[in-house]
DNA sequence: CTGAAAGCGCTAACAG
DNA sequence: CTGTTAGCGCTTTCAG
């Protein structure tokens, strides 16, 4: 029925022929596992070179009930995440810092029931180690799912609680914004917050507020670039004296930049603009923006470590890891 | 030393004595092989469900010498490809089409000769069926390693030869953007090609000429969007009555964009724009980007498919599988 | 139609 | 320091 030849024919019996020795010696070379003489490693890694060894991991996994692969799972929204550039950094670094240790990532979409179902259903296979999971529905029930499960698992921001998590300072980049605006001059400030329910957006405009105080004026989006270009509309409808505007996302503030040209307002001149991600979108508006960076591949990769921790010892505690925002400074303040 | 618990205790074995059969017939009624007697089968079928059995992949995968999951390999250049959206979509379309077909995609990057070399080893390991690779540059060596290792492997686009692979009809989309400005009346044209080794933009200024003739003049861009700004600079410096272009990606047409506005020139009104792919680039672009649309996703499931198909019968013998592109009139034209 | 038994390739006690 | 042995959980002949 099956027609597919193996890709690799030769086995650690294959090896341990050639070699002179037994499977559990060359094993132990493979695994560098106890002290095998030195003579005999040698005779068993030219072995192996020769017959273009390399075990199997099905049989290894099969006995060591490891698999040395993670689920990363895209959960939320459906499919056009992985349109969202912010998502590939992440990515990135997560996959990144899994290959230096020799893990592999399982993608995985999870935006149903169905999906999601199925994502535990082949952890609990033993597909995988652990599950790292980015989100941005705080609504989302699939960190809780993992929990419930009692999955090693980790999060990207506090969207994925009730996991630990990695996160950024949010509520700190809203205050550093805030100080940069107030620090140009800026009096007559206004802030463009993302949907009501996504504490990211809260806290960063919390921030805001600690620093230039609770009363400045905000209008709401929801981290689109259109509905950054309408709430800008909003804002200026109604305080026409605005000149700083701290958005919380790229994507908002290059659509705030749109409107605000459209206005006939000139930025840096008459309002500046503050973003936040340091996404590809603040490279791409005109004039290029200012905005709080998030150290993102970091924090993939901090989210991956965790995990691998929990993987190797379960008891350990864990909560949430946090990151520093940073203030790049472009042209749009 | 390995203090991790399995994931699910409950084994073949244990289903088979809650449901007074043989381990054998379990198997059987779990991959629907054979005729199991229907009493017999909802006997197993409630003894799974009351014992939340699920089959172990390592074990399955040991004897049956197939895995279900096939590497996506990222390849050329490093970990910034995520940051593009393009990239995304593709494997959005990758990942929905596994699913449904439950295969695992795993994710490897593969943008130097360790990580290359990697990616074969890890194939012959047998942790996959096989390869999808998606590349950008034509002289990665990447696609040639696969194929010479004689692996099952499918590519996005002709960079990924000597591989069978999905591409679109790049030259076809040349044409629709020259017929396009045409009928808009525009006879001043210009285009602004990508590198001068990707066959993708080669084809599509090719296709340009097709219609528009040989002698429309070029400058050449790398598919960054500041590339893009400064050859439409270039462009109008020389060829000041210039009323319509032809871009060989969005993110280029974006920079256009910005030079032509900056040189204080009104879009559609004194040159009109085509970009290509209908990245998120050509919405968040002021004008909206008038592109020629690649079926990304559709793409994507396709070098899955073929893929997969490969996977199953070795001995077909697969070519490439192309796809139509599609004017998309938006506000630059 | 069902069961018994062999064995996939590997690791990990346990002896030596 | 090395070899022997016993499985890991599953599929798959082969008998019945």
């Amino acid at each position: 029925m099956n027609t597919r030849r193996s890709p690799s024919a030769v086995t650690l019996e294959d090896v341990a022929k050639m070699a002179g020795v037994s499977r559990a010696t060359v094993s132990r070379v493979v695994n560098g596992t106890r002290n095998v003489d030195i003579a005999i490693q040698d005779a068993v890694r030219q072995a192996i070179e020769k017959t273009g060894y390399s075990p199997n991991r099905a049989a290894r996994s099969l006995v060591t009930r490891r698999t040395d692969a993670v689920a990363l799972v895209v959960s939320g929204s459906s499919g056009d995440v992985f349109a969202d550039p912010f998502f590939g950094r992440v990515v990135g670094g997560v996959v990144g810092y899994l290959r230096d240790h020799h893990v592999h990532a399982l993608l995985m979409l999870a935006d149903d029931e169905i999906t999601r179902a199925d994502v535990l259903h082949r952890v609990r296979q033993g597909d995988v180690d652990g599950v790292l999971v980015v989100n941005t529905d705080p609504e989302d029930p699939m960190p809780a799912m993992l929990r419930i499960a009692g999955l090693p698992a980790v999060g990207f921001s506090r969207t994925a609680f009730p996991l630990p998590f990695v996160d950024v300072r949010h509520r700190e980049g809203g205050r550093m914004a805030a100080r940069h605006l107030l620090e140009r001059g800026r009096l007559k400030l206004a802030t463009i917050s993302g949907p009501r329910h996504v504490p990211a957006s809260q806290n960063r405009i919390r921030g805001f507020r600690d620093i230039a105080g609770e009363r400045v004026p905000n209008a709401r989006g929801n981290f689109t670039m259109a509905s950054g270009e309408e709430a800008m509309d909003e804002l200026l409808e109604e305080y026409s004296d605005i000149n700083g505007v701290f958005v919380a996302n790229d994507l908002m503030a290059q659509g705030a930049l749109v409107a605000l040209r459209e206005n006939g307002l000139n930025v840096p001149g008459d309002v500046a603009v503050v973003g936040f991600d340091d996404s590809s979108a603040a490279l791409a508006s005109r004039p290029k923006l200012t905005t709080i960076r998030q150290p993102v591949e970091e924090m993939g990769a901090a989210m991956a470590q965790t995990l691998l921790e929990h993987v190797r010892n379960p008891d350990s505690v864990l909560g949430k890891v946090m990151f520093e925002p940073e203030l790049v400074i472009r042209d749009s303040s």
